[in-house]
DNA sequence: GTAGAATGTGACCGACAGGTCATGTGGCCG
DNA sequence: CGGCCACATGACCTGTCGGTCACATTCTAC
């Protein structure tokens, strides 16, 4: 938690610390991250920044905090009625959101993505073992769900889905700024659309055409 | 590459040296290992280091070329008569082939595990884009045969897929990992297999049950 | 032997890191 | 006014990093 101080502080100013934060963890992973560099970009001395945050890991965890309920607005909306839609709706309910808050706020998305792709390191565990488990335990539910109603069949591993959904959807967003676009955009839809149909009906010839 | 004083070495000690820089990249991704503790793990001054190699990227890609090396000893009977194979079967082996390597190597399994989830960061490019590509095109080839075959619809982004599957056996692994066993062993076979039938015949229920 | 090349060595370099702290500054209260 | 308090500041601390270099040692050839 940040101190006092830097809820004290004039908006303005607590904004510019926050944003050369958030700038400084989109171009450069937890470790690499300096705050040195966060200083000199919000124009405030050092021990000032001490002022405001016990350390590094103090400042990271609040800027997720905060990343984590802007993109909850997105993902709120995609939510809802999720018992009454349909398993595979109300996913790509859920990457259409997911991708409107990465296009809308890009270096957030860039912050997940570099955070994402450094599992096993020790910040990791500490900072984001919580989230993940979250978004595993979701998934594991809503194909419960699906299994009980119908509409997915009930010879599979939905703990492994729901490990592997998440990160798939990594995968897929760094496959769209590899190789279609380098930028943020609905774009991306396409992809997930494709990565959805796969999930769906697999890939073998046969029966399962249609 | 290393320069000739390496190769020069008697074997025991260039082995010894080779050993020390696996444990530390094993243990930190290339921006965090460390040359200090790489020498004092050696049992080798600093300087000597340096009549070694170039510098840590030098000692890092002649890591991997070897790396690269033992691996295709594990991969290359695994792709025989790949032409008359199932897409589905081939895959298998080629799964099989890679989880022997990591349970016989585990410290480049980790090695690998590292590289591969620090996508984005500079190293990665000069050093992995080569074999990246090679992997995706070797799985665009073998998924434009299957189709071929008829073994794989043909209305599917061969290439989203030629990327997708080398990424999801890195997620595969670190289910395996965090979820089943700590340890890489040919358990991981059973969640390979649970993969594969996903790939195959998807999720839903209905017609593509079998 | 002795010259000279090859190899070994660790103190040293400048850069940078995260974090501390003595001192300065400005405004509020009595 | 004086005393206090919240905040601001940047020089400074210790540590580590990748990398260098002058010098010591060992090996080879004659």
């Amino acid at each position: 938690m940040p101190k006092d101080t830097f809820f004290n502080l004039p908006e303005e100013k607590r904004e510019q610390v926050f944003r050369a934060a958030v700038d400084e963890f989109a171009a450069h992973p937890f470790e690499q991250a300096s705050i040195n560099r966060i200083v000199r970009r919000a124009g405030i001395a050092k021990g000032s920044f001490y002022q405001y945050f016990g350390d590094k890991k103090d400042l990271f965890v609040y800027l997720l905090e905060r990343m984590g309920e802007e993109r909850m607005i997105y993902l709120r909306p995609a939510m809802e009625n999720a018992d009454q839609r349909s398993f595979f709706g109300l996913l790509r309910s859920l990457y259409l959101a997911g991708i409107r808050f990465a296009v809308e706020h890009p270096r957030y998305a860039e912050i997940s993505r570099k955070l994402l792709s450094s599992r096993g390191t020790p910040v990791f565990g500490e900072v984001m073992r919580r989230s993940t488990v979250m978004a595993q335990e979701l998934f594991e539910d809503l194909l419960q769900k699906a299994i009980q109603r119908g509409e997915v069949r009930e010879n599979i591993d939905t703990e492994l889905l729901a490990y592997l959904i998440p990160g798939v959807s990594v995968l897929i967003v760094e496959y769209y700024l590899e190789n279609v676009s380098p930028e943020y955009d609905e774009g991306m839809m396409t992809v997930v659309d494709q990565f959805i149909d796969l999930l769906r009906s697999g890939i073998a010839a046969g029966t399962n055409l249609g």
